[in-house]
RNA sequence: GCCCGAAUGGCGAAACUGGUAGACGCAGCGGACUUAAAAUCCGCCGGUUGGCUAAAACCACCAUGCCGGUUCGAUUCCGGCUUCGGGCACCA
């Protein structure tokens, strides 16, 4: 089985053996996976990368822990798929093609095919026959076909709702195009809030079983499903009609609260700027329509909207109580979303803050209506009351605690009509529309009159033409007469096409399960079935609400609708930290610009113990400022491109950095001296096995009866390493702990210097599990090092070391000695030896510190510390 | 503003279920080999706290962002802060 190689290659060559090991495995196409219902399948996956330009050190990160865990998978015996595509539509495509006159298309084809070769040369095992493209045909035509679907079964409309306007550019803005102060990012104009109409999918339909379904998910992380849970937000309160007086357009005004118990101290009324009462009341009032639209200025984030000052307008309309039949005035106010409950909000001053600003600001009424329950006193000149409390000044409810509060008021309000209990959720439908170009097109028509048919099923896909030219800012489909006029084949109507597209959340939405029917002529087929849900999903963080709620409802959408069977897409889910890195800049006067530097271009000055003193620019040697340390980006110099880490180290060198710095869900610090000391651990192997080898062939069967002490200890050591790693990789995702366990039991096997046939052959066991336990993390390493150890079989297949548990039994035992609480000694002992004895043992190692008191109790821990308590 | 996290030596980190704080690596220091350098190998490496010292060894004390609590024992659990990071619905 060992026998020897005839010529071995003497130095570690990394790009001849990621090479050639590259190469065996597209020759033999080792990483098709193929539907088998004799092995148990798993489905790994990584979030599928935009195609931005170039792989940065994040992507690396990503789709090396997901390369470790499918490789480790298939090396425990499972059928394993791990596929890989790009989510192509967005908008920096779209501002390549406005800013560099180069077609969105080109621009997002040329990226993939550059990223693809980037990830192939990482050695990740896909299987790249299920390709996933978002923008192509192939893939969005399914969608259009489920969003009619789904229009068909009311779970899509079409509402108003606001978006960011540049009045300057007449375009609308994203998010990410409104500076922090509200202004467009080109024209620098104040944006403004705008309605238009757009398409919506239900998802608050949803609401209550993605909420629900959390509970099922065991190895999503809790922080996770704490935010989705947050974000989804249930609450159940009270609709309650204000009646208004004399009022055009209605009798009434709904409020949504879910502190009933306050409502005796309401004293106006916040309807949204764009609320219907407010439109109407300014539509005869200049005045006020102008102080509405000041109220609208700035962006619709909500971080700005809750930011800003609380302000507002009188809309001189009144309401009445419906408790006390006091007159209560209609404002508008900043922050109050339309899209949100019913768009207005009973205001009260005394018990939310956000009323309390406002009442302070504008001289309205604030009152008191809760008390602490033990009445310590309320300040309200200072700010709201908003704990729970007793109610006051609340007539015959006076007393009452909240829940009780709540009760009576829901009741006598609902024997009067004039409220309704209610469920609410602060999750908002999920608009779609985008007024972009770079997008799946919206398979909508416009008839004369205004309403809305879908496309026929069989006129789809409607194709976004890719050879358009921008002649502004604005999307070419908007004035491309081509593509919006469109005549009914049957029919002969003239009818015009929507000219929005999707948001590219709806792409990445599902592309996880067409990974699972490649080519198939619907959505999905029966395939998908056989590999959902996905096992281990692995992604940023930054994805743990939107994203991944979308995805989870899209899944529970293609159920509903026969795809697919089970309820939820994913199992487990892993999010994995930034990758960040040291900054280095100069900065001429105290607010002006930051000019960033390379770590390339600055040498780093230290002082004997290492601490970094200062540092210099190697141009001028002149000083520059050492920053903080931050997410890698090309805007602070500190990012470090992949590619030329692999040119000089290798794949191998990169993956094993990347597992090895940081657990997987922490932020990652990237350090090219820690790259290197990598490095110098991977050629440390090579050269370790290369002499291991030349001291010749081995007999193949360890003797343990033979062994000597330091042979003993030494194949302890290794099956210690094999369980610690079969753990740390398998069950807990800490691959910087199992690289940690391989390196220390390198250590003990170079500071073994036996040489006896035994000797030998526990060192061929030792490099074979060794090659084993880091073939998934450095694949073209060990690829070629179980061939050189002289292994014929294919090491992907291998099965993963198993610790055999008579090797992992130690003779002695070595206790820790404490004396209230504090570490005093140590003692060694047999591990059979017998609790009195050890505790015997333990007070004479710890005898001084015993003298003269009297011992109270001694706790045993088995295995790990006597603990002495003494007074 | 709201929601979710994180904080341990000069640095990245480890300590898995409340049980020996700092495994492993980086940087640094000392040494071996070498004409020399690189590479490699060996050793040291929390504390400008105290004791004993010529120095070391050794011993004691302190030390896991800050303040407090529970416990024989807290990096770990609880309460209150601080700072940094992620998200907030049109970046993906």
């Amino acid at each position: 089985m060992t026998d020897p190689i005839p010529s071995l290659p003497t130095a570690y060559d990394a790009a001849a053996i990621e090479a050639s090991a590259q190469e065996f495995w597209q020759q033999n196409q080792c990483f098709k996976a193929v539907e088998d219902s004799a092995k148990e399948k798993f489905y790994c996956l990584s979030m599928l990368p935009y195609p931005s330009g170039a792989l940065h050190m994040g992507h690396v990160r990503n789709y090396t822990i997901g390369d470790v865990v499918s490789r480790y998978q298939r090396m425990l015996g499972k059928n394993v798929m791990q596929p890989m595509g790009f989510d192509a539509f967005g908008l920096p495509a779209e501002n390549a093609a406005i800013k560099h006159k180069v077609p969105a298309a080109q621009w997002t084809y040329s990226n993939i095919d550059y990223m693809r070769t980037q990830l192939k040369a990482l050695g990740l095992a896909y299987d790249w026959s299920r390709e996933v493209i978002t923008c192509k045909p192939d893939y969005y035509r399914f969608e259009q076909a489920l969003f009619i679907k789904l229009f068909e079964k009311g779970l899509v409309y079409r509402k108003n709702s606001v978006v960011n306007w540049d009045p300057v550019e007449q375009t609308v803005l994203a998010n990410e195009q409104v500076s922090p102060d509200g202004r467009g990012w080109r024209s620098g104009a104040l944006v403004e809030k705008k309605e238009i109409p757009q398409w919506f999918f239900k998802i608050t339909a949803y609401a209550q079983e993605l909420l629900d379904e959390l509970d099922n998910l065991k190895d999503w992380p809790d922080s996770v499903k704490t935010m989705q849970r947050h974000w989804i937000g249930r609450s159940e309160g009270l609709e309650i009609d204000f009646a208004l007086i004399d009022n055009a357009i209605s009798d009434k005004l709904t409020v949504y609260t879910t502190r009933p118990d306050t409502l005796c101290g309401v004293t106006f009324i916040s309807v949204a700027a764009e609320h219907p009462l407010a439109k109407h009341a300014a539509a005869s009032n200049a005045e006020l329509a102008a102080a509405l639209a000041d109220l609208s200025k700035g962006g619709t984030a909500e971080a700005e909207i809750e930011k800003a000052e609380k302000r507002g307008v009188a809309l001189g309309i009144d309401a009445i109580h419906p408790i006390t039949r006091a007159k209560v005035p209609i404002w508008a106010a900043n922050f109050v979303l339309m899209g949100y409950g019913t768009g207005a909000v009973m205001a009260v001053p005394g018990h939310d803050q956000r009323d309390w600003e406002m009442a302070s600001k504008y001289g309205l009424p604030i009152t008191q209506v809760i008390r602490a329950p033990i009445d310590s006193g309320v300040d309200l000149t200072a700010g709201a009351y908003i704990d729970y409390g007793v109610c006051m000044n609340s007539g015959k409810y006076d007393g009452l605690a909240f829940k009780a509060a709540f009760e009576a008021i829901a009741a006598d309000l609902s024997a009067a009509g004039r409220a309704t209990r209610k469920v609410n959720f602060r999750l908002r439908d999920w608009g779609v529309s985008r007024q972009r170009y770079w997008g799946c097109p919206i398979p909508m028509l416009y008839r004369a009159d205004g309403s809305s048919v879908p496309v026929p099923l069989d006129q789809l896909p409607v194709i976004l033409p890719e050879n358009v030219a921008f002649s502004g800012v604005t999307s070419p489909l908007k004035t491309d007469p081509n593509f919006i006029n469109y005549t009914d084949p049957v029919t002969g109507e003239k009818l015009t096409r929507e000219t929005d597209t999707f948001d590219t959340f709806v792409e990445s939405s599902w592309y996880y399960a067409r990974y699972c029917s490649p080519g198939a002529n619907t959505m999905l087929d029966a395939r998908a079935n056989h590999w959902l849900p996905i096992d281990l999903y692995i992604g940023g963080i930054e994805h743990a609400v939107m994203h991944l709620l979308y995805f989870r409802f899209w899944h529970k959408v293609m159920r509903d609708v026969g795809f697919v069977s089970s309820n939820e897409p994913a199992t487990k889910l892993l999010c994995q930290g930034m990758v960040v890195a040291d900054t280095y800049y100069r900065q001429e006067t105290e607010d002006g610009p930051k000019t960033y530097f390379t770590p390339t271009e600055v040498s780093v000055e230290r002082d004997a113990k290492g601490r970094a003193l200062r540092a210099i620019l190697l141009k001028d040697s002149a000083p520059v400022v050492i920053g903080a340390v931050e997410k890698m980006s090309k805007s602070k110099g500190n990012g470090v491109d992949p590619q030329s880490m692999i040119d000089k180290y290798g794949a191998d060198t990169v993956r094993l950095f990347s597992m090895f710095a940081a657990p997987p869900d922490q932020s990652l610090e990237w350090s090219e001296t820690g790259v290197e000391g990598m490095h110098r651990f991977v050629k440390r192997i090579w050269r370790m096995v290369t002499e291991h080898l030349a001291a010749g062939a081995t007999t193949g069967v360890f003797s343990n009866a033979d062994a000597t002490s330091e042979q003993k200890e030494l194949r302890t050591q290794l099956h210690e390493a094999i369980a610690k790693v079969g753990r740390d990789v398998g069950e807990r995702l800490n691959f910087n702990t199992a690289i940690a366990a391989v390196m220390e039991l390198t250590n003990a096997i170079s500071k073994f210097d036996e040489t006896s046939d035994n000797a030998r052959t526990l060192r061929q066991e030792c490099w074979s599990a060794i090659t084993l336990m880091l073939a998934p993390i450095a694949p073209h390493l060990c690829h070629q090092l179980w061939q050189m150890l002289g292994y014929r079989s294919l090491i992907l297949d291998q099965p993963f070391p198993q610790a055999e548990a008579c090797a992992l039994v130690r003779d002695d035992v070595t206790l820790a000695v404490q004396v209230n609480g504090k570490l005093r000694g140590q003692i060694t002992l047999a591990k059979s030896t017998a609790n009195a004895d050890i505790e015997a043992e333990a007070k004479i190692a710890v005898a001084k510190y015993l003298e003269g008191m009297t011992v109270k109790k001694i706790i045993l821990v088995p295995g790990k510390l006597v603990s002495i308590v003494v007074a």
